[in-house]
RNA sequence: GGAGGGGUUCCCGAGCGGCCAAAGGGAGCAGACUGUAAAUCUGCCGGCGGAGCCUACGAAGGUUCGAAUCCUUCCCCCUCCA
């Protein structure tokens, strides 16, 4: 089965879109969020977790899985959806972010980047053709290109000089990848430019791939810049291929960008605010290690399905997050996976039933 | 009975004449987290609205311009010998 994008409907009164997306390993419904297993695992969770979950698609790690334990090694064991047992799809991240977040072990040469590994010093040049060469061995379902995600703040030139790359690192990742299944996407960059961003898009459009997302956001500019870039850029992008908004975000994020027509998230703030006792609710954030929860028997949150909603009071995942027992990840991390792919199932009945805007007003006053 | 060691802020523990409201842990309290170098990181942590003052280093006296630090007595604790 090869990858395609199908658009189902869209909202009748803002941006926002019901789709289908096909991949070798299984569909999956539109507006999605991909929780973040870098290093082949979402952490805490075991897959059938994820499933329970509600999750149909995840994210995994280029650069990590090539440091550690190797990609032919996963290629030799039968690829990384077998590795991991992870049946559904998968999307791996091309390196790109690594580029930015391991700015101080890193150098950008025009060939690629020289990575000195964050395990063990040793040097590694990642290329666009390395990046996709990576990916495929791997298997995953879809592989971006490698880009250099540009950080903030960037001056005007600083950004374009980037973009170029970034530009130039696409058609090689395009022309690099040679198995037909697998979906490859290109990357928008530009920094907080809107000329840049539009000459992104007039770039790596043409080139031709199979989805596109709009990268280089929550790197730490104001968050009404990150708002004005998905809202100039997105509807540019075009309407028959998924949209895929990278490393975003707050529940608030994804209810504004998916009403500007974005198909696809991920973000590592389910997962690692579960590991660092923050839990997400349709009310409050809840901090569990607080001293009021010392004794309230109530679940996290009463309208939530979840196993540990169903099971567990505030109370025991308080005493499991201070007493640093593992089960507190696991539950908390089930918890706030949940809560996202809920607010997914969400957006996507009100989309069905055009009443996007209704929900928005709920999370942006 | 003899010899030696010790009692420090909630706990452990450093300090051994001024730079000490007292290092460093822990506990406690609060906050952050956006394509994961994250079971991580940050802040607060004797009292009083601040420069400041008060109360604090087993107890009581003393020496000194100044004492958690030196001296005397007392009260506890630990180790070894009898």
């Amino acid at each position: 089965m090869h990858f395609s994008f199908e658009m189902i409907k869209k909202d009748a009164r803002t941006k926002a879109r019901l789709g289908k997306m096909t991949t070798p390993h299984g569909s999956v419904d539109t507006p999605t969020f991909m929780p973040v297993g870098t290093q082949g695992t979402v952490k805490a969770l075991r897959p059938e977790d994820l499933r329970t979950c509600g999750a149909q698609i995840i994210l995994g790690n280029t650069y990590h899985l090539y440091m550690r334990p190797g990609h032919e090694s996963i290629r030799k064991l039968g690829g990384l959806h077998t590795f991991m047992n992870w049946p559904g799809p998968i999307l791996t991240d091309s390196g790109g972010f690594q580029v930015y977040s391991l700015g101080a072990l890193r150098k950008i040469l025009p060939e690629g980047v020289m990575f000195r590994s964050h395990i063990d010093g040793s040097k590694h040049l990642l290329t666009p053709q390395k990046a996709v060469e990576i990916q495929e061995a791997l298997g995953s379902d879809i592989q971006m290109c490698l880009d250099e995600c540009t950080p903030y703040p960037a001056t005007h030139k600083q950004t374009q000089d980037s973009l170029a790359l970034t530009t130039k690192w696409a058609k090689l990742c395009r022309e690099a990848k040679t198995n037909p299944e697998h979906a490859l996407f290109g990357i928008i960059q530009g920094g907080t430019y809107l000329d840049l961003r539009r000459q992104s898009v007039e770039e790596i459009v043409p080139i031709g791939f199979d989805g596109y997302a709009l990268g280089g956001v929550s790197v730490g500019e104001p968050k009404d810049i990150m708002y004005s870039i998905t809202q100039d850029i997105a509807p540019l992008l075009p309407e028959d291929k998924t949209r895929y908004l990278m490393g975003v975000g707050t529940p608030e994020d994804i209810v504004f960008a998916v009403s500007q027509g974005v198909d696809m998230f991920d973000c590592v703030m389910p997962t690692r605010c579960a590991r660092h006792g923050l839990l997400f609710t349709n009310n409050e954030k809840i901090v569990i290690k607080n001293a009021r929860w010392r004794e309230d028997n109530r679940p996290i949150d009463e309208t939530c399905d979840c196993y540990t909603c169903r099971n567990y009071s505030r109370a025991y995942l308080r005493h499991l997050y201070i007493a640093g027992e593992i089960l507190a990840m696991i539950l908390n991390t089930i918890h706030n996976i949940r809560h996202y792919m809920l607010l997914m199932e969400r957006i996507r009945s009100a989309i069905r039933e055009d009443r996007l805007d209704e929900l928005k007003k709920d999370f942006i006053k």
